[in-house]
DNA sequence: CATCATACCTCGCACTTTGAGGTTGACATA
DNA sequence: TATGTCAACCTCAAAGTGCGAGGTATGATG
């Protein structure tokens, strides 16, 4: 992820990398959560496989804000203090790019792995 | 990968990164190939979605040979002298568990992704 | 003989994640 | 009331990774 402004990448897609992004997105469709939230529910919702640590979904929240994908409102729930985010429509796209780009990495790679019958 | 032959990592499996390497042990328990020979099947196997360079490619074969997972023999090939590489029996075994963590991996990210129904 | 493709290699830069740190406020318990 | 613990936010240095561009040398093609 470009947190630094920078530009995509030409060759391969940002996958292989940018898993937390797309995760972060698809969660966010689901509906609206705050950072904290968003960090345990991908330890669990991914089944303890992955656990991408605070210092690194917090920025990333703040890029993708950044970048209109999504938008943010801070709420007082049971006396504590939350940051919700929510997806834009932008977002929703990006979603939707971010996923054909990983389903195509993955047949790519079990095309390979499987033995590459072309 | 650890290039500088650091210790493995304790959340996330070296996925989302270490591809490379997985997909190099994997083209090697196929048959023997030299570097340049790799880069150019991780090219065409993957169906042209992955393209790791030989900035990338050549110093991971450096490191697994280091690491006894390959074994290397020069060979003169039509007036062409290539390094051919090959499997060895710890790489077999790495291969195995490089691939069940790559399993594992989008497992979860899947899981995720179709939204959870546990 | 110039140019291209093969075949090897290395380095610096940019990017990403880790892991550990820090802050604030709420609530429990002793 | 002190102590601790959790929720919730945040940041930063360090380590890891791949990209892209560089470089060498040989053989084939025109």
């Amino acid at each position: 992820m470009r947190h630094s402004g920078r530009v995509m990448r030409k060759t391969n897609p940002n996958f292989l990398n940018g898993v937390p992004e797309l995760l972060v997105l698809q969660l966010l469709a689901r509906r609206p959560m705050y950072g904290y939230e968003i960090v345990k529910a991908i330890q669990v919702e991914t089944g303890r496989t992955l656990a991408f640590g605070e210092g690194c979904v917090y920025p990333c929240l703040h890029w993708l804000e950044q970048e209109k994908l999504l938008s943010s409102s801070r709420k007082v729930v049971a006396g504590r203090s939350r940051n919700y985010y929510q997806l834009t429509r932008r977002g929703g796209k990006r979603l939707e790019a971010l996923t054909t780009d990983w389903d195509r990495v993955t047949a790519g790679i079990s095309q390979l792995i499987r033995g590459a019958h072309a």
